[in-house]
DNA sequence: CATGAATGAGCCTTCATTCAT
DNA sequence: GATGAATGAAGGCTCATTCAT
């Protein structure tokens, strides 16, 4: 077998500063660069080659940091998660806990925005890449989290709801598809999506 | 085993026999055998050689008909798209051209009929795989096909929006959304599906 | 997920002509392409790329006639059994049926024929790759072969053993190492290492 | 899971405690880690990784006892032999010098036994790693061994051989190719695989 | 029309070794 | 002495597409 001699077996590179940097920059590094190929150029189409160089770093580093080329996607999505999530809640801990439509309010504006900024990532690690099952955990959260604000305002008499999941579902993927068609026309300002969306949830809320 | 083919004698070629057919017979056994093949094990994990395999000719025989791969996936979506249509065009022209409450009611009937049985495909065929922007293509039919119906509607004075695009957005998205989740939970019946959705949408129909 | 496009993408191939051969000529070749590389720097440092090279055909050539690099080793193995066992097989069958010491001379004279004629190939594919069991099938038959033969002897009253197949083992591998040790030593000449051989194992089979 | 390492907090080294240790203890810890990892999963399919792991000490202080991974596998090597002919010596020293059909019994009896007992490694650390002519090195030791007390025997007319060595060699590889065979059906009794082959061998001893 | 052998660009992944700390 | 993050050369394998028959 004879242990193939890999690596420095001939002495030649050493083009790169052999810089050590914490984890956490390294594997923000690889994240932020895989973000932007795979938004530029689509998933498939970018190769962990491309990733690596545009983070500036060997490709043995990507490997150290994470198992797999999906690893980085699945990586990506949860951390488009969890920062949307907390957006929006960030948004709606902002209103009076009793004052049911204004959260609902703050929740579409809210969502709308984080969705109108961050589409094409979104785009790409959740459209262009299935895994299994694994694709709608994350959609789960966020279902989950309106479900909760719908039925908080059901409880308090604010509106009824036959089925609260289905409202919440109708709602969120109404919204990703208003705002998806009007990024479509090139039109990024989030206001006036919001705006026509407020006025058709409006009429499913009331009474 | 070591051979991947065993050549059985001298020459191995000439396995099949060289039937000649149709190329509407052809095209269609392809797209079947395609169809299946996406719908089971994901479009990037189909080969052109599973789908020529699966379809009984040869591999050359795929290229006659189809310039690439993605050819056979387009032409599947086209055919999704078409039949989809049509079938909702049939349901809602069985309704009075003036109870526009009955016809939205044979639109969601219809097309949450036609969802749940081919929503495999569909999946598939329109979110596994994008292509630039002929994405919407297909999507803008159906869409342009229910904008019609409610902007009649509202002529009518059956219902009022200020914006009819969105509202068909929001209830075609919705609509897709909810049989989704009830897929997903191995509800398969569509009648419950179309109830649901019913009360939620006439809310958002009346005035 | 955009349908990487690869092979002729960028059609720019064209060195060599696309010729059609027939498989089993095909087949041979890689073999012997293998089989050389194989011997002259070991399974290990021998890539599958030297093998297409030296072979003159393509890499997907290559992947078309075997499944994995394994399986040439596989196949070279099997077809080095095959040879030597026949080998063996034709001379023990010119000797008369019943002289069984003349059988056991020849079994022995061809082994270490045919052995200092492929030393080199039989080491590197049967010692220089391990998976699982695999290894004894093929060595299994040369002692089974031996065993019979061995064993016919005693039924006919040539000689005894109280176990055949430790006899044989004993035979086999002593053999093996005596030929390997010559070789070592730079004698490749059959002649006097089977008259070494003769000697000692006339002692184990007298009474 | 997404990252191969989640590091805890900001800085994620230093989590094993800078131990200091004799260079002895060391190099033992991690001859023995990649003997036990050698022997189940092959020397191929071990990494310079699962053997610091397995040893309990950072990849750098491998490179620190040993130059490369091929040397482990040479000092194991070393290691073994020199451990099996000392045994072996052992055994026959205890043997009157001149009786030489019990020391020649004690040597066979020692031998199997040794090898029964550690087989696995001798396999895996002999055989599955070739290097150059290295390799005869340790087995020609106990060839000499063996030969040295067949030659004494013949000067004190024990017996007599026209060729030592050739029976050294068929004597040593047949009690190894014996050895194997019981071991694969699983006998790992030394006992009687010891008396199969003393029947054998006495055979060729006697004149 | 039909066939399937042939092709090669390029991808993902591995891992021995180095060296800054 | 000890550590493990960093590195990049290299390898096995895939598969859409071509084209000689």
């Amino acid at each position: 077998m004879a242990l193939r001699t890999r690596g420095g077996g001939t002495r030649s590179y050493r083009a790169r500063k052999r810089l050590i940097l914490p984890a956490e920059v390294r594997v923000d590094d690889l994240m932020s660069a895989a973000a932007e190929l795979f938004i530029g150029r689509g998933i498939e189409a970018t190769t962990v080659n491309d990733i690596v160089e545009r983070a500036g770093v060997g490709k043995g580093t990507f490997y150290h940091y994470f198992a797999t080329k999906e690893d980085v996607i699945l990586a990506l999505r949860e951390r488009f998660s969890r920062d949307f999530t907390n957006r929006v809640a960030d948004v709606i801990a902002q209103c009076p806990p009793d004052d049911h439509p204004a959260r609902f309010d703050a929740w579409l504006r809210g969502t709308v925005e984080a969705y109108v900024a961050n589409y094409k990532l979104h785009d790409v690690v959740f459209h262009e890449f299935r895994h299994s099952n694994r694709n709608a955990k994350d959609k789960e959260i966020v279902i989950a989290q309106l479900s909760e604000l719908l039925a908080e305002g059901m409880k308090a008499g604010a509106w009824t709801f036959s089925d609260v999941r289905a409202a919440a579902i109708v709602i969120f993927d109404g919204m990703h598809g208003v705002v998806d068609d009007a990024i479509e026309a090139d039109s990024h300002d989030p206001e006036p999506i919001y705006g026509r969306l407020s006025v058709l949830f409006s009429r499913m809320l009331s009474v």
